[in-house]
DNA sequence: TTTCGGTTAAACCTAATAGTTAAACCAAAA
DNA sequence: TTTTGGTTTAACTATTAGGTTTAACCGAAA
């Protein structure tokens, strides 16, 4: 019963989680997540009443999901380098388990922006780089960043693992071409994102304000 | 007439853009861009038999727009840091113009690729490398840096600048508990992106295979 | 004036879709 | 055995969307 009822929740909203990330909000169907859930439609909307409350939650769960993957960052005990070669090693490991995340997520986002508000205001951005900044104090001094510069190398980060993957149905035709495979790409991005990274950092020259 | 004809075909071309790019294909309306238009419904199927036929041209021609602001890249007769500045001070502008282009267009080829295909097949990408890496050999050699690596360089480029415009939905709202602005951030990064990726090319110590 | 082509208005068709309903089914608990 | 609750089936409603049709409108060219 109880055990039954979480078993098709969760056979729903993995159902449900496949079908939204293909197809997106507007081209999802509840008749094909019902397929996929192996229920019929009057079961679906037994569980979650609204395609919309069974978007919600789905997106909601995928956003957290994501968002988690960039805490290391921030607590990990290791040096700067460190944690840039840790952070492009794990998130491309990630993303490359997870390949449409990225596009999804960016796309119902741009698409309404309002969703990912309430995820937004738990989060303190400016103590987090007050903290990061203090954490590498030694190291950024040296290489003249300030921490008004902490964001700009932030969504540089990011951009270097997320966009190949937000960019993947034009970047896999590219490589295609090339007779380059997609993964095999990545798996060498991150060693080559890392290496990039810590370059540009540790040779500024110049202070950014 | 035909003055006429063309004036009425542009305001829908128009129309079909504006909500394309805001929409999606899934989620435009016929209706919409007629409304957009300011014709009614019969006369936008006269001009655009079918909304898919009408998706092809809008998204064709972004497509293209996108694809030529790249090209400079390649022909201009500057140095390799020289063509890095200007590509980002060229292409955030760009961006900056139309910043929901690179969000409508990954989401499209993600949800079906083979839109992009046809203009990839105009394109001989080995030999974009190869031109490329002669243009710039002294340099790439003083660098260590191989012809192989070349297309890592190429997708940290796009990154770096397109990301933050495909995840503006978020950026923006973190930038803006920052109290700070997605423009200026952005006008920041047509020089911190630069010197960024000039640096990270310049002190490369190991040699990419 | 007549003709013609772009244009409108409005009704219409058809298919798909979100969501509802009611009756029956069935396994497990009471 | 009876009850209960998850589940199915299948029909149904209401709405929306893409696309069509037809008659009328209207300005400009012939």
């Amino acid at each position: 019963m109880s055990e039954n009822e979480k078993l098709t929740e969760e056979k729903i909203f993995e159902a449900a989680t496949d079908v939204f990330v293909e197809k997106g909000l507007d081209g999802a169907r509840m008749q094909d997540i019902a397929d996929h859930a192996g229920i019929n439609k009057a079961l679906l909307h037994y569980y979650f009443r609204t395609k919309d409350k069974l978007f919600n939650a789905v997106f909601e769960m995928i956003a957290k999901k994501i968002f988690k993957k960039f805490a290391p960052v921030f607590d990990e005990t290791l040096t700067l380098e460190e944690k840039i070669r840790f952070f492009f090693r794990e998130h491309i490991s990630f993303l490359l388990a997870n390949p449409s995340l990225p596009g999804f997520l960016l796309n119902e986002v741009n698409r309404n922006p309002a969703r990912i508000k309430k995820l937004l205001d738990n989060i303190d951005f400016n103590n987090i780089w007050l903290q990061l900044y203090k954490q590498h104090k030694n190291e950024l001094q040296k290489y003249n960043i300030s921490q008004e510069t902490l964001p700009q190398i932030m969504i540089s980060l990011a951009a270097m693992s997320v966009f190949p993957f937000a960019a993947r149905g034009i970047l896999e035709g590219v490589l295609d071409k090339m007779g380059l495979d997609f993964n095999e790409y990545m798996e060498e991005r991150k060693t080559f994102a890392a290496d990039f990274v810590i370059n540009a950092l540790r040779k500024q020259q110049k202070p950014y304000l």
